[in-house]
DNA sequence: ATCTTGACTGACTGCTCACTCAGTTTTTAT
DNA sequence: ATAAAAACTGAGTGAGCAGTCAGTCAAGAT
């Protein structure tokens, strides 16, 4: 059974989803989730918290998605690839929820110093986290150059995937299905170099 | 002499990059301008058309350093460099401007269809079409691996140097410097594979 | 001198919207 | 059954905001 409070992330949701927060209306949820407009309020002291719901509801799915296809790889490269391959199917399948957070975070918050800043920072870190060690790992096992600063490319490899997911579900170019490119792509620029 | 009207723009500019465009009044921005509050609708129709000029305003000179970071390069590969040290020294040196598009597009218009979309998208399109010739005359030159997609990798690399630029500017998390490591990390996914 | 025009002003308007609260219904405990 | 607590309701409120408009002012043009 589904509560209320569900019905109104669920809601939530899909109208950020759709339209950003701003530019979604307290009303508009209360009416797609088929509950009054006080009710929102009854459950979450004010918009902003039924955002960091919806935040939270999606990346704690997320980020446990990321520990498990690390988990499962038999080597740092691969690991590597695994991430790659769970982000893009990820995205695929929960396409609207994760439009929250490409739109609303972290730009949203940037300029409030809310307790809530501090619980999405934590989740971005730990993304960052699992990149690192998958980084390490390959460095160990010889399958990722050992010459590679890994703080620096694992950055770069959230960038590169935050980047792209955010054209793909954002932009407003068509872009060509990308899947193996990108695995292709990292792959050539993170593996030893043929003669080592 | 500066006009009024590009008072405003920079005003608009300074205030849009700080809190984005959704949480700046235009009271705020009259006033940043020591104009008064009609003016600004003297000289544009609406917020969005100021926040449109904003924007053509940055990206017309963008654009343009591309196209010279292009021409001056030897070869394809020299090209993608340059491409990629005149973004980030474009980022550095425009912080302000340039968080401003990092905000608000495409997410802001993408559910509008507004002939300012079609400005912004032409904007867009231009900056890939560069990326990609590049790319192609480094496949020419052999400079750049020959089996790569043109077209796919062109995406990629904006979506990489979007992301990173995104996290360094509007993110959470402090960033180490990124220069040469992602120019490091490009060069290698793109560069002929070593016995060939 | 008089007229015209374009830049500029700021009080005002009408509306939108997050949030409140006094009251009602439903659930749980005894 | 009864009381107490929790869940829910929706009309109302007040603040904030984009955009308007009647009018001022200064600089040419006649």
């Amino acid at each position: 059974m589904t509560t209320r409070k569900e019905a109104i992330v669920v809601a939530a949701a899909e109208l950020f989803a759709e339209k950003g927060f701003s530019e979604t209306t307290t009303a508009e949820v209360a009416e797609q989730a088929g509950v009054a407009h006080g009710t929102l309020f009854y459950h979450f002291k004010t918009k902003e918290n039924i955002l960091l719901e919806v935040f939270e509801s999606i990346m704690a799915r997320y980020q446990a998605g990321m520990e498990a296809a690390v988990a499962n790889a038999g080597s740092g490269m691969a690991a590597i690839e695994a991430l790659l391959r769970f982000q893009l199917a990820f995205v695929e399948e929960n396409r609207q929820e994760y439009l929250v957070v490409l739109r609303d975070f972290p730009s949203y918050l940037a300029n409030s110093d809310s307790p809530q800043k501090a619980v999405v920072q934590r989740r971005l870190a730990g993304v960052v986290g699992v990149i690192r060690q998958a980084l390490e790992r390959g460095r160990q096992d010889g399958t990722i150059r050992g010459d590679l600063p890994v703080e620096e490319t694992a950055h770069i490899l959230r960038g590169l995937v935050y980047g792209l997911t955010r054209h793909k579900l954002l932009g407003f170019l068509a872009l060509p299905p990308l899947g193996e490119a990108v695995v292709d792509f990292c792959r050539q620029a993170l593996q030893p170099a043929a003669g080592a």
